[in-house]
DNA sequence: GGTAGACCTGGACGC
DNA sequence: GCGTCCAGGTCTACC
C-alpha cells in the first residue's frame, strides 16, 4: 500500500522530522542518509505495522508492506496529515520573521512544523520523559516503556524487536511500581500512571487538545494540571499543538541565550523570556528556529 | 509570588 | 568494583 500526500507550501520534509528529537525516538526510526522515516503505527482496527515515510514532490509518500481497507486507509492519512501537519500555514509567523535577520532562513527552510506523535497522549507521556534527565536516558525510558506494554509489530513486517507505542490502558492497567522497576522511569512513575489512568478511563480527554478552541493561556492551564507538567514541558507541548506562544526554557534554552547576548554569563528564564517579549504568538518558534549563535 | 530542597537515574570520575 | 558527584524540570512546603 502506497499513498502520497500533499502538504501545504513551503514544506520540507527533512527539517520537519528533524524539527526536535522525537525522530530518535522509538517507535520513530530515522535513517538519516536515505531520508526515510520509519514509524510503528497502531490503527484505530489495532492493525500494528510499520510505515515508511518518504519526501514526494508537493508532500509526502507514505507506504507499508500490507493491503489496508478503505476505512484504514483513511485513518492512516488522517494520522500522518496530523504527524506531519502536512496542512499548517505559517505565513503570519514569515512576515514577521521577514525582518529579523537571526529568523531570515525560516522560509526557505520551511521551518515551522515541528513533528508530532499521532496520539497527544504519547506527546505528553514523552515530553514527561524528556523531564529532569540527559537525553540517552529519555531515550532509554521510551525504549523501556514501549518495550514494556507496546504491542509487538507482526509478520511480516517483524524482521527486527518493534514495538507500537502503549495506549493508555495497558499502561493504566500496570502499576507505578512497575513503572519504576521494569521502565526505570524512576520518581515520574506515578505522574506516567495517572496521566495513563486518567486518559483510560475518559477523565481526561486529552485528544481534544488538538482541535481546542481554548485560547493559548487557557490552555496552557489544562496542561499544567497534568501531573508532571510544568512550565517547560507545557511550552513544549503547546509548540506541538502548534500554539507558539511560550518559550520552552530548560538548561538548554539558558546556555543558548546566555552565549547570545550575555558572553557566556548564567541567566535566568526571566532574561530568556525578555529577549523573545516582542515575538508575542510567535515567541515560541522564533526561539525554536533562531539562528543561535551557540551550537553546542 | 518567590525560593529551597527533594525527587531518581545513570554516566563520569577518582580511588 | 565501589563510592561520590553531577545534570536535568517539577512539586511541595514555606516565607
Amino acid at each position: 500500500m502506497k499513498l502520497t500526500l500533499p502538504a501545504r507550501q513551503p514544506f520540507n520534509f527533512r527539517n520537519t522530522v528533524r524539527s526536535h528529537g522525537w525522530y530518535q525516538m522509538a517507535p520513530f526510526d530515522y535513517d538519516e542518509d536515505e531520508n526515510i522515516l520509519k514509524y510503528v503505527i497502531r490503527l484505530e482496527t489495532s492493525k500494528v505495522l510499520e510505515i515508511q515515510i518518504r519526501e514526494a514532490p508537493d508532500g509526502i509518500s507514505v507506504e507499508a508492506q500490507k493491503k489496508l481497507t478503505t476505512a484504514e486507509v483513511n485513518d492512516l492519512t488522517k494520522t500522518v496529515t496530523w504527524m506531519f501537519g502536512l496542512e499548517m500555514d505559517f505565513s503570519d509567523f514569515y512576515a514577521a520573521a521577514k525582518k529579523e535577520l537571526k529568523l531570515a532562513h525560516v522560509v526557505q527552510k520551511a521551518y515551522g512544523r515541528v513533528l508530532r506523535s499521532p496520539t497527544l497522549f504519547e506527546d505528553v507521556l514523552k515530553t514527561i520523559l524528556t523531564t529532569n534527565t540527559l537525553w540517552s536516558a529519555t531515550k532509554r525510558m521510551n525504549l523501556n516503556l514501549i518495550k514494556e506494554f507496546g504491542p509487538a509489530l507482526a509478520w511480516p513486517d517483524r524482521q527486527t524487536e518493534k514495538h507500537a507505542f502503549p495506549e493508555p490502558a495497558e499502561i493504566a492497567a500496570s502499576s507505578p511500581e512497575v513503572l519504576r522497576e521494569a521502565v526505570r522511569v524512576g520518581y515520574r512513575a506515578p505522574s506516567i500512571h495517572e496521566l495513563a489512568v486518567r486518559v483510560a478511563s475518559g477523565e481526561l480527554d486529552i485528544e481534544s487538545f488538538k482541535t481546542s478552541g481554548l485560547p493559548t493561556l487557557e490552555l496552557r492551564k489544562e496542561l499544567l494540571k497534568i501531573k508532571g507538567v510544568g512550565p517547560y514541558a507545557a511550552a513544549n507541548l503547546l509548540l506541538i499543538l502548534g500554539r507558539g506562544d511560550f518559550i520552552p526554557v530548560d538548561s538548554w534554552a539558558l546556555k543558548l541565550v546566555s552565549h547570545e547576548w550575555y558572553d557566556g554569563e548564567p541567566v535566568t528564564p526571566k532574561q530568556v523570556e525578555k529577549h523573545f517579549e516582542k515575538w508575542g504568538e510567535f515567541k515560541g518558534l522564533a526561539y525554536w528556529f533562531w539562528n543561535w549563535k551557540y551550537k553546542g
